[in-house]
DNA sequence: CCAGATATGATGCTATTGCAACTAATTGGA
DNA sequence: TCCAATTAGTTGCAATAGCATCATATCTGG
């Protein structure tokens, strides 16, 4: 990686930035869409999905496994605590914690905005088989590993 | 893809999504950093590299080939202006056009920007040979044009 | 036991982005 | 010719997201 050549050949090469901007956008237009029945927006659901699959979590862990800052997580969990989908309860061993939880209405939103999520997989995955969709998914993970030290 | 046991295989393997939200953001951060000196934004510079790809060019157009809003390209072809990169021409043929010109000093700027992003792109694509990297590409191209309908 | 250090989360600010609605300029049909 | 439709661009608003800073609660060393 180290010889000119090498790097040249990569320098003249398309670069996947503007294709990562490109898909982030349209996939959070077309997920908004989705998911505004339910009057969760697109900066939401990736948190609810989270509590879904590991309850309970506090808000550090939900921003260390989603990659993002505590403060979009605060924001994020205020907004789904506001429709009524997600439940603060204070850990009484350590009151800086606060463990969240679906509520009733969140264990049943949850269902249907996987579905949603599955639509918008399946819609923009069209054309990719299994074997290159298991690389595609491989290559993200390197580049992501790559921008935050593995 | 129309099978049912290949939708119920894709339905259990991980979603292209949250990695390319990941990317997209943390990407975001590092070109920031990167081109802070200029005073140029991670909103900004992909419009000021299209400008110096493709001169003189109108707003519209830059919207079309950038995919963005026409609303987002005004406001970053303003900043542009403001910092003193781009140069607005009204088309004599006809007013409502606006030509965008890039300045003296941003064409000076230009290839540190390009310097800047290979660094980007060198970093976050370690790891990665030039076969798999243009697979990379190829399978981005796919998914970008399944979600604006090629 | 108490003061400082540390951890969690909240608040204010800014930047990017898109949608709805608007203005201004051009074009085309009655 | 003139008015309606189209086109380019702007403005206002809202949502997403990160940084700096602050408040509060917990823990640790003297």
């Amino acid at each position: 990686m180290s010889e000119p050549w090498a790097l040249k050949s990569k320098d003249s090469s398309e670069s996947h930035g503007p294709y990562i901007s490109a898909i982030y956008r349209h996939m959070q237009v077309l997920i908004s869409a989705e998911l505004a029945p339910h009057r969760i927006g697109s900066g939401q659901y990736m948190f609810l999905m989270a509590i879904a699959q590991q309850e309970p979590l506090t808000q550090k862990a939900l921003s260390e496994k989603l990659l993002v800052d505590k403060t979009t997580t605060a924001k994020a969990i205020a907004k789904l605590e506001a429709e009524g989908y997600v439940r603060r309860e204070a850990d009484p061993a350590d009151q800086r914690f606060q463990l969240l939880y679906l509520t009733e209405a969140g264990r049943e939103v949850v269902p249907q905005v996987q579905e949603a999520l599955n639509r918008v997989r399946t819609k923009t995955a069209a054309g990719i088989d299994e074997a290159e969709y298991a690389m595609f998914i491989r290559l993200l993970k390197t580049v992501l590993g790559n921008l935050t030290g593995l």
